[in-house]
DNA sequence: GAACCCGCTTGACCTAGATCAAAGCCAGAC
DNA sequence: GTCTGGCTTTGATCTAGGTCAAGCGGGTTC
């Protein structure tokens, strides 16, 4: 099945309804939710919000990859989330963003007024709880990620950060094929993401195709030829917290 | 005034009543959460916590500073948190942490049985609320760490971290010398938070020395002696989301 | 007060990854 | 078809910070 967003897709047809932000609510909370949501895309490379700006609205996306970045007043940028499918976009009870949101790939958000979403918020304990499952599920993240900056050589950084495509994928594409996955990042925006230049990025992963760990299909999406070597080289231990 | 928190102080006393997990809670509520805590203290260098053990109680920090810190099997450690007075220990429906929580230097802690404490977050907004706020403000700082140690060079991590110090202490220290400031970690423990080597850390620390921007008193406290140049080598952009 | 330990400093050297530079490879525009 | 511009690859070189190693307080123990 597939939907065109540019409507006003009904929440039980949403392919995120079960995972977003909205998750734990039922038929009442969604229809109130239903009643205050509207759709926007954006094209890749879009900006889709601001450092800084007022937060209007905030958001799940429902397609696509979108980036939250960070920079240094010489222009060195560190991706610092990379929002998938279900993932949120804005801050209970805060009134602006602490880095600028990008759209990496095309993507469609599904948008609530800021205003109207905070008040549902104080009066809707599953909204509540879900934001705040959410939010920890953030910093679990950006905690891994401190892990990898800190202390994983480039080899690691991009073996984990394959690994993490995959897993996410998993949950992702139910009905797509399993084996082959899109590269949502550039080389340049992997290299923000995992702290590196983009030439490293280039040179591993063509040292982990020339391996056999992997395999390109063309540029944009590759296969894990090997999932067990791809593991043993992300420097964590086997059970590592990573559910598989 | 000082305390001892080897008894039960009444929370009206409390050092960081107005800025913990309860800093939202009434008379009432702050008598309920009076009844379920209990102080614990734990001598520097000792465990707090260990990563995958169940969470039997949250805590908040009274005095002194605790470390997170995540390992890689190979013995690699990045300290992704550092919990001065008032940071809150644990997870609301989280059943186990992710990582190690050690005490930095000698430590106080309100502890709050975990499952007397989840039950009352349901019945409380108050609680919920700071709850969230406190996982949020752990976020962005975690997010300004990994612009830190993705892109920092190690000259403007140590500034970065220094700097820190002093803005925290700003707060914290409101009767103590403004100037003096206490180093509560050792440079490796330095070295894992800024994800470089214990001996770059003490390169940084005695050039800084030698460049007249900082002064040591003793090996563990030092004072800032130029705070705007100590500032421009932090690389972060002047008005740079951190209010001073 | 000698021995020891632990955290720290300092020096010499090395290497992973950055930097600089030059092609190659599409995909879309005209 | 070919031009153009944005990615990507690949090579040569450089360097910040890591690694290895030796020594230095100064606080504690016996």
């Amino acid at each position: 099945m597939t939907f065109r967003f540019d409507t006003h897709v009904q929440c039980n047809y949403c392919p995120i309804r079960h995972r977003a932000v909205c998750a734990r609510c039922d038929e009442g909370e969604l229809a109130t939710l239903n009643a205050i949501k509207t759709y926007r895309e954006f094209k890749a490379g879009q900006p889709i919000m601001w450092r800084g700006d007022p937060l209007e609205y905030v958001a799940s996306v429902v397609k696509g990859v979108a980036s939250l970045t960070k920079t240094l007043e010489d222009g060195r940028t560190q991706m610092v989330g990379l929002l998938l499918p279900s993932d949120f976009i804005g801050r209970p009870g805060r009134a602006e963003l602490e880095f600028d949101v990008t759209a990496a790939t095309d993507v469609t958000l599904c948008c609530f007024q800021n205003m109207a979403f905070e008040k549902m918020v104080a009066s809707t304990p599953h909204l509540a709880q879900r934001l705040m499952e959410l939010a920890l599920d953030e910093l679990d993240a950006a905690r891994d990620w401190m892990l990898l900056l800190g202390r994983k050589t480039a080899r690691e950084k991009i073996t984990t950060f394959l690994e993490m495509l995959v897993i996410r994928s998993r949950v992702d594409d139910i009905e797509g094929n399993p084996q082959s996955l899109s590269l949502p990042l550039t080389r340049e925006q992997i290299a923000n993401y995992l702290g590196l230049t983009l030439e490293t990025v280039s040179r591993q992963l063509n040292a982990l195709k020339k391996e056999g760990i992997i395999k390109f299909n063309d540029r944009r999406s590759f296969e894990i030829l090997d999932f067990a070597k791809l593991h043993a080289l992300t420097g964590d231990d086997a059970d590592g917290g990573m559910i598989v």
